[in-house]
DNA sequence: CCTACCGATCGGTAGG
DNA sequence: CCTACCGATCGGTAGG
C-alpha cells in the first residue's frame, strides 16, 4: 500500500486552502446547519487558527451564498438539455437530478435547506434560480399533457411538487444505501415517477 | 392519555407561558434553526427577559427533545390504525401524513430536520420512532405486494422512501398553496402514489 | 498563516 | 418574572 495513495493519477489536482475550506463548509454545513458551525470549526478542519481562516474567505456568509450558487447551478446544468419526448425528458430529469444529489449529498443537503440562512440582497437570486428549476420541470410536465403522453386530469402543481419531493428527500437516505449504485436508484424513481403521470393508468379520486 | 393540568375540555383555552414558548419555538426554529435561534429570542417573542425563560422550561435542548418526541407520535398516532384493503390503507396514510404536515408546517419541519441537533440519550429514541413510521409505511406496501395489488417488480425501498419524500415535502410549498384546502393536497398526491405502485400500468425500466 | 485581541452574544444561574 | 451576572464562544480584525 503506497503512502501517497491518490497521489496524481490522471490529473494532478491539488486542492487549494480555499477549496479544503469549501469542501469543510459543505459537510459541517450540512451535519451542523450554518449557524451551527462556527468558523472555528472550519479553521479546526484545516489545521489552523481560526483568525487565519479570513487569510482565504470573506465571510462564513459569502462562502454559503457560494456553496448554493454554485450548487443550484449543478442541477440547472443537469437539466438544460434534455433529448426525446417529454415522457424520456421527465425520465432523463429524474436521472440527472438523483446523479447530481447523490456525487455529494451533503452539498445537496445544504442546497436544499441551508438557503434560508442566506441574507439579502443574495437571497432574491437563490429563490430566483430554485423557481428557474421548478420551472424546467413544470414546462416538462405540462408538454407531456399537451403531447397526451400524461394524464389529462393530472394537477400539474402537484405533479410537480410531488416529482420534486422525491427526488429532494433521497439525500436523507441515499448514503444510508451504499450498496446500490446511483443510477439504479434513478431509474428507479424514474420509473415510480413515469408510472403516476402516465395515461392509462385508471381513474383518479372520484 | 397523562394527565393535562388544568386544561378545560371543550372551552377556549388560555394557553400557559410554557405552551407559549414551546409554540414560539416552533416558529423560531423551523425558520432559523436550533441553532439560529437564542434563548434571548423566545424571551423577546413573550416579552419576557432571557432569563425568565427558564422559569418555564429546563432547556433550549429539552424544548427540541419534547418538540420532536410529541410531533413524531402525532404521526405515529395518524396511522396507526388504517381501515381496508392494503390499497385503501395507502391512501390513508397519505392522506393522514399530509393532515398532519398542513396542521403546522412549522412542526413538520422541526421534525424532519432539526432532530440532527438531539443530543444523546435522546437521539436514539427519536431515531428509533422515525423508523417505526418508516416501518409502518413498508408494512403497508409488502401487504399490497403480497395481495397482489401493488406490482410484484415493485422496489420496497425505492417505494417507501418515495413516498415518504413525497409527503414529507409539503411543508417546503404547503404555506404558499393556501388556496386548496390540504385534503385535495392529500387527495392528490395520493392519486399520484396509488398510480405509481399499482398493477396493471405497463413494463418499468427494462 | 500566527498571535493577540475586539465587542457582542451565547446558554444558563443566583437571589430575590 | 426581574436584575445582575457568569464563563464560554461568537464572527471578525490588526499587525505582523
Amino acid at each position: 500500500m503506497p503512502r501517497q495513495s491518490h497521489a496524481r493519477a490522471s490529473a494532478p489536482k491539488k486542492p487549494t486552502k480555499q477549496e479544503r475550506l469549501m469542501a469543510a463548509a459543505v459537510r459541517l454545513f450540512s451535519r451542523q446547519g450554518y449557524a451551527g458551525t462556527s468558523v472555528r470549526d472550519l479553521g479546526k478542519a484545516l489545521g489552523i487558527q481560526p483568525g487565519s481562516v479570513y487569510a482565504h474567505i470573506d465571510s462564513k456568509h459569502t462562502m454559503l451564498v457560494q456553496l448554493i450558487d454554485s450548487g443550484i447551478d449543478q442541477y440547472l446544468d443537469a437539466v438544460a438539455e434534455l433529448p426525446g419526448t417529454p415522457t424520456e425528458q421527465l425520465r432523463h430529469f429524474v436521472e440527472a437530478h438523483v446523479r447530481v444529489v447523490a456525487e455529494d449529498v451533503n452539498r445537496a443537503r445544504v442546497v436544499y435547506h441551508q438557503w434560508r440562512h442566506i441574507q439579502p440582497p443574495d437571497r432574491a437570486r437563490i429563490v430566483a434560480k430554485r423557481y428557474a428549476y421548478e420551472q424546467r420541470l413544470r414546462d416538462i410536465i405540462d408538454a407531456g399533457i399537451a403531447a397526451g403522453e400524461f394524464a389529462t386530469d393530472l394537477d400539474r402543481s402537484t405533479a410537480v411538487r410531488a416529482v420534486l419531493g422525491m427526488v429532494n428527500w433521497c439525500p436523507e437516505w441515499l448514503p444510508a444505501d451504499g450498496s446500490e449504485p446511483s443510477e439504479v436508484v434513478g431509474a428507479g424513481l424514474a420509473d415510480l415517477v413515469l408510472a403516476s403521470v402516465r395515461v392509462g393508468h385508471g381513474a383518479h379520486h372520484p
